[in-house]
DNA sequence: CAAATTTCAGTAAAACTGACATTT
DNA sequence: CAAATGTCAGTTTTACTGAAATTT
């Protein structure tokens, strides 16, 4: 066998795997309303209780166009509220409100059930063992 | 703890590091100047040394549609041909040209280096365990 | 008529690029 | 002046939807 083809690389079958988990999630995520940037940035922004959009871009791994847009979007649903430092002029700080905490946990628990889905094919030894894998291959 | 967030949830692993994988085997892919979509059918189709449009969007996981638009991009640089199947109308062969079997090798090789460079954190013997696990994910 | 194949027109999410004004 | 932040305008890739024409 010379070079094998695409379908037989682990790139490939990584790139399935995630496009499968990927689809099932977004589908999950849109049937109550919210897309992943959204649930990316709510997500981060109730760990963090308070954040600055540069610091949500880290966060999320988002880039700071996109961060801005969405965050500009949740500020219009009320999900969160932006404001000055009085730091450091340059910086917006970013806050849930309490409706942006409720829909934040809300996204979580619909991203939670979304894990049995995709993952229920393996064992928990090869779930563990996946998830180590996994977080060597993205700079743990 | 409650929900974890979505930092700590395997999907987002799993997500991200086929992002990582995915600018990675891009950025090699257009070095050389091709697309993702092109070196999926270019390398589907060497494998299968003939296939109708049909095949192929099974073969790469392409929607009918991007096959389409693909196969009439790699038409015009002359990397395969397309005729009309004589046993059913409906149906539109495409073969390789020898210039397009040579891209396809090329392209191949291209994505055979780059496994090294993703997947070079891992052991052998996790990633064995990690093929193994996300074929079983994308319903193997 | 139902089903499959191909094509056309278009959308949407995700990731990214380059530029700019402001502030530190 | 260099660096960081936020904003603006835009592209590319990937994935997908709905519809139409053709043929089986």
């Amino acid at each position: 066998m010379p070079q094998p083809t695409f379908r037989e690389l682990p790139t490939w079958l990584l790139s399935q795997a995630a496009v499968r988990s990927h689809r099932i999630l977004h589908a999950r995520l849109a049937g109550v309303g919210a897309s992943g940037y959204e649930y990316r940035v709510l997500s981060a922004l109730d760990a963090a209780s308070t954040a600055t959009q540069a610091e949500l871009g880290r966060l999320t791994g988002l880039d700071r166009r996109d961060v801005a847009v969405t965050v500009q979007a949740l500020e219009k649903a009320a999900l969160l509220t932006r404001s000055r430092s009085p730091d450091d002029a340059r910086v917006l700080v970013v806050k849930p409100t309490s409706a942006g905490r409720r829909r934040s946990r809300e996204l979580d628990r619909v991203a939670h059930d979304v894990q049995e889905e995709v993952f229920g094919p393996l064992t928990a030894s090869d779930r563990r063992q996946l998830v180590r894998s996994l977080a060597q291959l993205s700079g743990s």
